[in-house]
DNA sequence: TTACCAAACTAACAAGTGTTAGTTGAAAAT
DNA sequence: ATTTTCAACTAACACTTGTTAGTTTGGTAA
C-alpha cells in the first residue's frame, strides 16, 4: 500500500507521451513500449488507458481548487491573491509539467469524470474571476474588463507547461516573480 | 477550378470537428457521418486525412507570417507595432476559430509538412520578440523580461479562439482593443 | 521444500482504422 | 442522343486498437 511505484511509473510516462502526441494519438502499445515491457502487462498495474487519464487530470484538478480555497479564505488583499495565483500556478506546473498538458489538451477525453472536470473548472474559474471583480471595485485594479483580465491571465497560467521545461535555469520563485510583474503590475493601479 | 466549395465544405467541418475532440480522435467515418456521406465518398474530393489538417494548418501559418512582414515593415513605433499583432491575431483567429484550434493543437500530427510550419513559427516568434526588445531599448516598453513578455502575450493571443465564441456580442474591434489595453498598457511606460 | 504472489509474458479477440477499387445514377457537355 | 464528368455508393483490404485469458518466472514467506 505504500509504494505504488510501478503504477506511478506508468502514469507519469503516460503523462509524458500525451504530452509529445495528445491522449488519442498513444496506443496502450506506444506506452508499454516506453515501459520496456508489453501491452498486456500493463494492465497488471492499470485498470484502462482511461483510468490513466482520469489518475492524471483530477488530481491536478484537485491541487487547484484546494489551492484557490486557501486563497480566497486568506486575509490579504486581492492584488495579493492574484499573485498567490500565479505562484500556484507555477508551483502545481513546475512539479507536473506533463500532466498539465494533459489537463489542457486531454480534459475532454475524459469520459466519466467529464463532468466532476468541468464543474471544478467552472468553480476555479468563478472564484478566480471574483477576485479580479472585486480588486476593481476595491481600486486595486485598473478599471478594465474583469473577463478579458482573467482571461489574459489564465491562458497565461496554463501554457505554462510549455515553458516551464525550457527554462530551466528560472526557479519557481524567480518566475512566479516576473511572471506577477508582467500580468498584474500592468493591471495594477 | 473555381467553385471547390465541397471540398472546403470538408475542411471546414474537419476543422470543426479536431477543435472538439483533436485530429487523432477523429476519424473518417466521423468526418463523413458529419457531412452527411459514407467515409469512401469523402477520397472524391480529398486525397487523405493528412491533406486535411495541412490545409488547414498551413494556410493560417502563412496568414500569420505575411501579416508578420507587413506590420515588421510598417513605420511605426513599437507599441504600435504590439498593437498591430494583437489585431492580426483577432482578426485571423476571428474568421477561422476552428482552423486555430488546428494549428495550436495538431501541429504535432503535421508529417511532411511539420518541418516547414516550425520553421514558420520560429520566425515568427524571432520576430515577435525582436519588437519587443526594440522596444525595450527605446525605452517605449517597460523593462522587464522580454521572453516573458512574448510567453504571456502570445499564449493570451493563440488561445483567442476558445474565447472569441463564446463572446459573439464582442466585434473584432472592440476585442482587439480591449485586449490591447490588457496586454500592452500594461507593460506600457 | 512448498506455497504464494507480483509482474512479466504469449496469444488472441472483436471492433475500429484509413484507404482503395470498382460501380451507379444524375447532370452537363458534346 | 451520346458521352463525359461529378459525387455519391458498396464492399473490401490490411492493419491497428484496447483489452482479456491463461501462463510463466523469479523472489519471498511459510
Amino acid at each position: 500500500m505504500k509504494t505504488e511505484t510501478r503504477k506511478e511509473e506508468i502514469i507519469n510516462t503516460a503523462a509524458k507521451l500525451f504530452k509529445e502526441k495528445g491522449y488519442s494519438a498513444v496506443t496502450m502499445r506506444d506506452l508499454a513500449t516506453a515501459m520496456g515491457m508489453k501491452a498486456a502487462s500493463l494492465y497488471n498495474h492499470i485498470n484502462s488507458k482511461q483510468d490513466i487519464l482520469k489518475a492524471i487530470i483530477i488530481s491536478i484538478a484537485e491541487e487547484f481548487t484546494n489551492g484557490m480555497t486557501t486563497i480566497i479564505n486568506s486575509e490579504v488583499s486581492n492584488i495579493d491573491k492574484l499573485k498567490k495565483i500565479v505562484a500556484l500556478h507555477v508551483n502545481i506546473t513546475s512539479r507536473n509539467t506533463n500532466g498539465m498538458a494533459s489537463l489542457n489538451n486531454d480534459w475532454m477525453h475524459l469520459e466519466d469524470q467529464l463532468e466532476y472536470y468541468l464543474q471544478l473548472r467552472d468553480e476555479y474559474e468563478t472564484n478566480f474571476l471574483n477576485v479580479i471583480k472585486k480588486g476593481i471595485s476595491s481600486s486595486e485594479i485598473r478599471q478594465s474588463n474583469p473577463e478579458i483580465i482573467m482571461f489574459s491571465m489564465l491562458t497565461t497560467l496554463r501554457s505554462l507547461y510549455l515553458w516551464i521545461p525550457k527554462k530551466e535555469d528560472l526557479n519557481a520563485n524567480d518566475l512566479a516573480k516576473s511572471l506577477s510583474e508582467v500580468l498584474i503590475d500592468g493591471i495594477n493601479i
